[in-house]
RNA sequence: GGUCCCGUAGCUCAGCAGGAUAGAGCAAUUGAUUCCUAAUCAAUAGGUCACAGGUUCGAAUCCUGUCGGGAUCACCA
């Protein structure tokens, strides 16, 4: 097991089921914890295993303390125990055990740390889901990137992920759309179109499209009725939208599976679309009435009207009130395609479904976890995660952006000028639910004040390490197989040691941060570690002693280049759960 | 008015499913460069964890309430 902490919960509860009382007494012991000390002066290890336990024996804590640290004694890997503050008991372990680990880092290479949580769960992670018409806009990109994120390392935790995009291709932003483009049609035939009317969309990428239909269909469309050039328009309109999209999401480095099609749901097949079909279930579960909705709280809007409608009893299932399936000329709701495509989900198997969103859908969240439970019957989670707003600066001032055409700054905008790595990793490096100032001159400034410069340098400097090595030993064998093979007995100095132990912790950070849905706590762990290789890597210069490289002795240089190499590995890993590169130098 | 999120050092933020003396970076002060990349490192200083109660061995963390900031609230998508 690469989890030393779940390693030794493990020990920790064998030993406690030998206590009295405890075997057969049905004591939670789900508290019981194996974490690192944040204070290093308390050894290696601590768990609370004493305190949790003294309350449903009724002993003292201490007295349970000494009993736990016996038995930890007795373990050949443990050189001390002591019990500290209420109960705590602080656990070292011998060099050998981190040697040994170090060992392991290495074999397991770029699979340590991950694959323990339940392996092959199928879960599915939607994100980005960004209307088709259009280019992605800045506001996209951190939804995009800690979807994406979230799903690399849920996969490598284990799970059998599928990422998904949901493309509201139906609906009247479509209609919309297809007006658009069917002006610049028009254009595109020599027609003068003037100034873009009110309530199409202006932007300059909707051009080519129109271009498109002239060389697919002449002036053809011309002498059609409205509705038949409306169905020629609308899927090639989508269609060079979505890969406007897909070349947005590949510069950030963002791939999906699966696109969703939300029009496909109202389209009948047999007979009955999915979203009918779907709602018929709900029905059936009796979740489904005509009846009608209470108006707003507060400022009641203007045009109100008391009408009765399709309803979905989503109180039943924990929503605040019921929702609107049908709006006032019959067509489903937006919802109403919900209700079809979580059924869709279901039914493709997946027990667990995430979703990212931007802030603005949060009074989205209560209807779809009410809507997973009603179409599973509670036996799937729905998982939403909500990504506070971005806002931009650049030196320090704020950047304004207005809905007037043209003065938005898109996804490409951004990426093109900090670069795929730069944006992935700060739209990582604060919890999601926080709000992100994102300063353009920050992100690209090469110093430690930057996280990602400081996290890929550590990589290319432990890079740059085996170069020297190279240079200095040019007869030895730094090969993966000869630093298995090293002896790490010779790793003995503290700060190496540390180092190892620190590299320890990546599999627990995995573990929790993928069982949270929190990925931004592996890039604040590979800050972490990347300062503790940086400072071991300076220690060097006090002590020559300590360097990495000594062109006198290639056995303990192979050892210590076994260390590099595990951090490297270890950086590695993560930088591509975040999804930037792990270079192998600066420039 | 309802719901959700946030409030931690001068600034920007972490705080790991309740743990020990609350941690980083920036800014401030001091020091290190014939050296495996100084694009870095070492050290000092900086706190009423918004406020008030509660739960318990123990709370920044969980519960209730208050204050402050943000998002959202039939029919659009």
């Amino acid at each position: 097991m690469s989890n030393v902490f779940a390693a030794f919960e493990d020990r920790i509860q064998k030993i406690v089921q030998t206590l009295d009382g405890v075997s057969d007494s049905g004591i939670d012991l789900t508290r019981l914890t194996v974490e690192p000390p944040r204070d290093p002066a308390h050894g290696h290890l601590a768990t609370n295993a004493a305190m949790v336990l003294a309350k449903p024996l009724k002993k003292n804590p201490r007295e349970i303390a000494t009993f736990v640290a016996d038995g930890l004694n007795s373990d050949p890997d443990v050189t001390s125990t002591e019990i500290a503050g209420p109960g705590f008991i602080n656990i070292r372990l011998r060099d050998s055990f981190w040697q040994e680990h170090l060992s392991t880092v290495l074999e397991q290479g770029s699979g340590y740390g991950g694959g323990t949580l339940a392996p092959g769960k199928k879960v599915n992670v939607e994100y980005v889901s960004a209307n088709p018409t259009g280019p992605m806009h800045v506001g996209h990109c951190r939804g995009a990137v800690v979807g994406d994120a979230l799903a690399n390392l849920l996969a490598f935790a284990g799970h059998d992920v599928t990422r998904e995009y949901y493309t509201n291709d139906a609906g009247g932003q479509i209609e919309v759309l297809a007006r658009s483009v069917f002006l610049r049609y028009r254009e595109a035939l020599g027609e003068e179109i003037g100034a873009i009317p009110e309530g199409l969309y202006p932007g300059d990428y909707l051009v080519p499209v129109g271009q498109l239909l002239v060389d697919n269909h002449g002036d053809a469309l011309l002498m059609m009725e409205e509705a038949a050039w409306l169905a020629i328009v609308k899927p090639v309109a989508i269609n060079a939208m979505m890969d406007l999209i897909r070349g947005d999401l590949a510069a950030l480095g963002v791939r999906h599976d699966v696109f969703f099609s939300e029009r496909s749901l109202h389209e009948a097949s047999k007979g009955e679309s999915a979203i009918a079909t779907s709602i018929d279930a709900l029905t059936g579960m009796g979740l489904v009435y005509k009846g009608t909705l209470p108006p707003p709280k507060g400022t009641a809007p203007e045009d109100w009207e008391n009408r009765e409608q399709l309803l979905f009893r989503s109180t039943d299932v924990g929503d605040d009130m019921d929702r609107a399936l049908q709006k006032s000329n019959g067509d489903f709701t937006y919802f109403a395609a919900d209700v079809g495509y979580f059924k869709d989900k279901f039914d493709r198997g997946f027990k667990e479904m995430i979703f990212i969103l931007g802030a603005d859908h949060g009074g989205y969240v209560k209807r779809m976890e009410a809507l997973g439970r009603a179409i599973s019957g509670g036996t799937a989670d729905v998982t939403v995660r909500l990504c506070q707003l971005v806002k931009l600066f650049r030196d320090g001032e704020p950047i304004k952006m207005s809905k007037r055409s043209g003065d938005f700054i898109t996804l490409r905008d951004v990426v093109d000028e900090v670069g795929r790595d730069a944006v992935r990793f700060m739209m990582l490096y604060r919890k999601n639910d926080a709000p992100l100032d994102f300063d353009f001159a920050k992100v690209t400034e090469q110093s430690k004040d930057n996280p990602v410069f400081y996290v890929q340098y550590a990589h290319a400097r432990a890079k740059s390490v085996f170069r020297q090595a190279g240079r200095d030993l040019p007869d030895a064998d730094f090969g993966d197989d000869a630093l298995n093979q090293a002896d790490m007995a010779l790793l003995a100095d503290e700060a190496e040691l540390g180092l190892v132990r620190q590299l320890a912790v990546f599999p627990r950070i995995v573990d929790a941060a993928a069982r949270s849905h929190e990925p931004h706590r592996v890039a604040f762990y590979l800050y972490e570690l990347a300062s503790q290789f940086h400072a071991l890597w300076n220690k060097g210069r006090d002590e020559p002693a300590l360097r990495f490289v000594h062109h006198e002795n290639a056995n303990l240089t192979t050892t210590r280049l076994a260390l590099v190499k595990a951090v490297s590995l270890v950086i590695a890993s993560g930088l591509a759960i975040i999804g930037a590169d792990a270079p192998d130098e600066m420039r």
